[in-house]
DNA sequence: GCGACAG
DNA sequence: ATCTTGTCGC
């Protein structure tokens, strides 16, 4: 069996051979809810400095979502960002991450598309499907689909993408614009708002995500200070 | 050929 | 994603 993380490696893989791999990953998609006792939720995103890149993954409480555990990792660059293809610039190293976590988190929020993909392949998609974790997609622009933008807070419009609904703009708060809520694996289109909803504090992203942005942000800043 | 295009 | 100060608005 090939190592998770090398499921996320580009190198030596032309591009067609990358778009076979998430049809692959597209294939073992499960989209109804296969979500035991939640107990923690976690959020990944990845910040870069020059030719590397942060890979973070913090664990939250899910009553309290307060943090529980937090690990990152700096990796150089190992391939350059092309849109449909983010998984292979930050998969590996969220995976890597991932494997290094005490808490290994009942669901996980992680930035950028689900299944709202042309392959239906989006980096969520890839990580749980690799990794046999829930996750949800949380991204701020969409990728493919239409939408009628929400205009109220807390309201949520469907994304339809080939005539089938693959996720959600939710208004997340009064001014911001709209993110975007798709099911990663393990969950269903439905419970994919009705969880991100649950984890929404008053910002526009919901609370893992921010915190993982956050602490993204932080080893960058302590990073370019100190190395340069 | 033209426009769109997660982070 | 990142380069970047102040500034408009609640």
């Amino acid at each position: 069996m090939i190592l998770p993380c090398e499921q996320f490696n580009p190198e030596g893989k032309s591009l067609e051979e990358l778009r076979n791999i998430q049809l692959k990953i597209a294939s073992n998609v499960a989209l109804s809810d296969h979500i035991g006792t939640l107990k923690t939720v976690a959020g990944a995103d990845c910040s870069y400095i020059e030719d590397r890149i942060i890979a973070v993954i913090v664990v939250t409480d899910i009553s309290s979502l307060e943090v529980l555990e937090q690990k990152y990792i700096v990796q150089p660059v190992k391939m350059p960002y092309i849109s449909t293809y983010l998984s292979f610039r930050e998969g590996y190293p969220l995976c890597c991450v991932f494997q290094e976590l005490r808490i290994k988190p009942d669901l996980m929020l992680v930035d950028g598309c689900g299944i709202s993909h042309p392959r239906g392949a989006g980096i969520a998609t890839h990580l749980g499907v690799v990794l046999n974790v829930p996750t949800i997609g949380i991204s701020k622009k969409v990728l493919c689909g239409k939408s009628v933008a929400p205009i109220k807070q807390g309201e949520a419009n469907p994304l339809i993408h080939e005539s089938k609904h693959i996720g959600w703009l939710l208004k997340s708060t009064k001014t911001s614009k709209p993110i975007i809520v798709t099911p990663g694996h393990y969950i269903s289109v439905k419970s994919a708002l009705s969880m991100t909803k649950m984890f929404l504090k008053g910002y526009k992203l919901p609370e893992p995500i921010r915190l993982a942005d956050n602490f993204a942000y932080m080893i960058r800043s302590q990073l370019r200070s100190k190395v340069k």
